[in-house]
DNA sequence: ATGGTCGGCACCCGA
């Protein structure tokens, strides 16, 4: 079975890019962020004719998140366990929970996860950011022991490695020690990054200042499988050529897809 | 310290 997860920056806007990604690889489950669609906004048509199932949540703004199938399915779950929502002001409800999907396919867990971005430091919505990952961590201890696997965009690089010039981010979110440490402590539970011994390349590449002509990117759409999820892996690559300007019709996304392959 | 480029119930704001 083949899994993938892709910030995709608009379903509707790239549902081209999306049906020849599946057809190019041979996508059994594909996991989206971003996808900016409301469920009667989403593009059905081609993904039905090809055997795909589709299950979404979110605005059409930056919190939507879809899984694609075709290998099955079910126990569909929007938003997990105790994810908390981001209030604008004391008055208003916290936003809506829908920056992650969750189901069962071809018998694996799988969730579609968009990590709140965090803006600043020293923004609310930093601590909301990290307030998410700890609850995040909580409701994946359920699931650790079964195979599952987290997959998405998680805003954050875990090392310098994952930076093209961390001296660049001095203020910024994505590298703060708080953040880094809410990444690994999933490692503490049992969680594998599934990708890194086949591919430890970047995933992402602002679209200001032709960052991908010059590989000034990020690394930080992960696929952490449970401990017998992580035994079946297989392979695993980033395709770059989806993320080349010089390819395909339109503008990219700024995210690359990210495949893994179960035995 | 800026600015550059995307997308969307858009002429700004968040990524």
């Amino acid at each position: 079975m083949r899994i993938a997860t892709w910030n995709v920056n608009s379903l509707r806007t790239r549902i081209d890019r999306v049906e020849a990604l599946l057809d190019r690889h041979e996508i059994d489950v594909l996991a989206l962020q971003e996808t900016k669609a409301r469920e009667d906004q989403l593009p059905l048509m081609g993904l039905q004719s090809r055997g795909y199932e589709i299950a979404a949540a979110g605005t059409n703004q930056w919190n939507g998140v879809a899984i694609i199938s075709r290998v099955g399915l079910e126990d569909v779950e929007v938003g997990f366990p105790g994810q908390p929502g981001y209030a604008k002001d004391a008055a208003d409800p916290a936003e809506p929970e829908s920056r992650a999907i969750g189901a069962t396919c071809g018998g694996v867990r799988l969730w579609s996860l968009y990590v709140p971005n965090g803006r600043k430091p020293d923004d609310p919505h930093y601590v909301y950011k990290l307030e998410w990952y700890a609850a995040l961590r909580e409701a994946a201890r359920a699931w650790v022991g079964a195979e599952s696997v987290l997959v998405g965009d998680w805003n954050v690089c875990p090392t310098d490695d994952d930076v093209f010039d961390v001296t660049q981010f001095k203020n910024s979110t994505h590298v703060t020690p708080a953040e880094r440490a809410a990444f690994f402590a999933f490692a503490e539970d049992g969680w594998v990054d599934t990708v890194k011994p086949y591919d430890p390349g970047y995933t992402y590449w602002d679209y200001y200042r032709q960052r991908f002509e010059r590989n000034r990117g990020l690394r930080i759409d992960f696929l952490l499988g449970s401990p017998s999820l992580a035994a079946r892996v297989t392979g695993a690559f980033v395709d770059r050529d989806e993320r080349d300007p010089a390819q395909g019709t339109g503008a990219p996304s700024d995210h690359a897809p990210v495949v893994v392959d179960l035995g």
